[in-house]
DNA sequence: TAGTGGTCTAGACCACAAA
DNA sequence: TTGTGGTCTAGACCACTAA
């Protein structure tokens, strides 16, 4: 533990008000400054730690900013009642997610093998068209009753047997990353609502035309090359997305 | 057009930083300012606006949260390039997502008026059941197309005489800033999938049972109040939303 | 070298809340 | 009346970019 944690110094290169706010910052995040309490006013923060009523606005600004504290004018600054959590912009695997929202999940492959890349996925995938796309198709079940419907297009070219995994229980990600140090780290994806056509409504033991929500997401490595072009078909009774967010 | 718009009045109630930042996002909304462009050196709009280094800056930085600028320190301030890339993670008005999508946004009132809240959405806003809210129903169009209906309810107790607005033209977010000094900063939403009822179907100008992608919303103040409950319904043949994750 | 944004200071006056 | 946060000013020095 470093004693000088709560001092700011002046000869580092690291600007005051970044020192600063790591010490405001630790301060709520290990809940020695609680939700409700009252802060230090401006006027003692410049005081302890020496510094300018700008640099300590600067800081208070940007906690502001990130929810941890609320200004009240004429009254103090206070900790933020943690009611909101942090943004929810994580991907997630069906497993987790489905334990999250409680329901036992489940996964029955409907399809597993090597496909052409169509025009259209090639480009988002930055192969050329006809290259080899590993394609699994995958029924997810909730509690025993159909969620949605996963549609993967792997770029085969990076890894050569992904096939011959057991899809029904082996998660992708873990797959990638094990087998072939691919990380799945960034994605870009698009929210749709569509109407079930009549294949996908079997699938899912609805009427064809109910609605539906239509994720499409392209994943990256850590290198930012795309790997995966994913459809999830979600069955709309059941399925809701939930975020949170800032400004 | 008022021909003033490019000054700042030193007499007025409004901050001079507000004031500015108006200024400044207007020329860059309505692509006086192009992406890519560079904007006037801080020295300069503090010549051209009579206004401290401070002030300026203050306006710069909010401009760069809002992903409208960007900086590059020696060389000077940009126009961002519009990449579509905040669909879910920031609050965005309207006008500024159809613009960003390159539509011309327009708005017609279908109600607004005050309406007891109905328990579960009493709930949501942490009100007592059968409190005023005040309701503003619109239609939003899209190059004078339909593309969404939005139902907003507000806490009308912190409010009072909001409906007076002209809410075809004014975005409820500044109204609410300016006249109310309520900062809308942070949201939790739903996102379906449903299909058009009727009555919806033909304000949208789709038929009944097409798909709708709805946005349930409720907006908290910066002291992590709920202030708004927010239903949107967007035509999906012309909306989906597009968001990146991380992990 | 001149110009840009990044950081920091010391001071001022205001509106608002609480005692 | 006192103390709080909100706004605004004038000035300073720095690191970086571009000519």
């Amino acid at each position: 533990m470093n004693i000088q944690l709560d001092r700011v110094n002046r000869e580092s290169k690291v600007p005051l008000y970044q020192q600063l706010y790591e010490i405001l910052r630790r301060k709520i995040q290990n809940a020695e400054w609680k939700p409700g309490d009252i802060i230090f006013p401006e006027s003692e923060l410049i005081e302890l730690y020496q510094v300018s009523r700008s640099t300590v606005r600067k800081v208070l600004d940007i906690l502001v900013h990130e929810g941890l504290i609320y200004r009240q004018p004429g009254r103090g600054t206070f900790v933020t009642h943690p009611t909101l959590e942090q943004g929810m912009t994580r991907i997630i695997s069906f497993t987790e997610d489905m334990i999250q929202r409680g329901y036992e999940p489940g996964t029955e492959v409907l399809f597993a093998g090597v496909v052409p890349a169509p025009v259209e996925i090639a480009q988002k995938l930055e192969v050329e068209p006809g290259e080899e796309l590993a394609r699994i198709r995958r029924l997810r079940l909730a509690d025993g009753e159909p969620m949605s419907v996963e549609d993967s297009l792997l770029v085969h070219r990076y890894c050569q047997g992904v096939l011959k995994h057991d899809h029904a229980s082996n998660p992708l990600r873990r797959v990638l990353e094990q087998d072939y140090g691919i990380r799945l780290v960034r994605a870009k994806q698009v929210i749709r609502a569509i109407l079930a056509p009549v294949d996908l409504a079997q699938l899912l033991l609805i009427k064809p035309r109910s609605a539906l929500l239509l994720i499409e997401r392209v994943t990256y490595s850590d290198q930012v090359i795309p790997v995966e072009f994913l459809r999830i078909y979600y069955r709309a009774d059941r399925y809701s997305l939930y975020s949170e967010l800032v400004n």
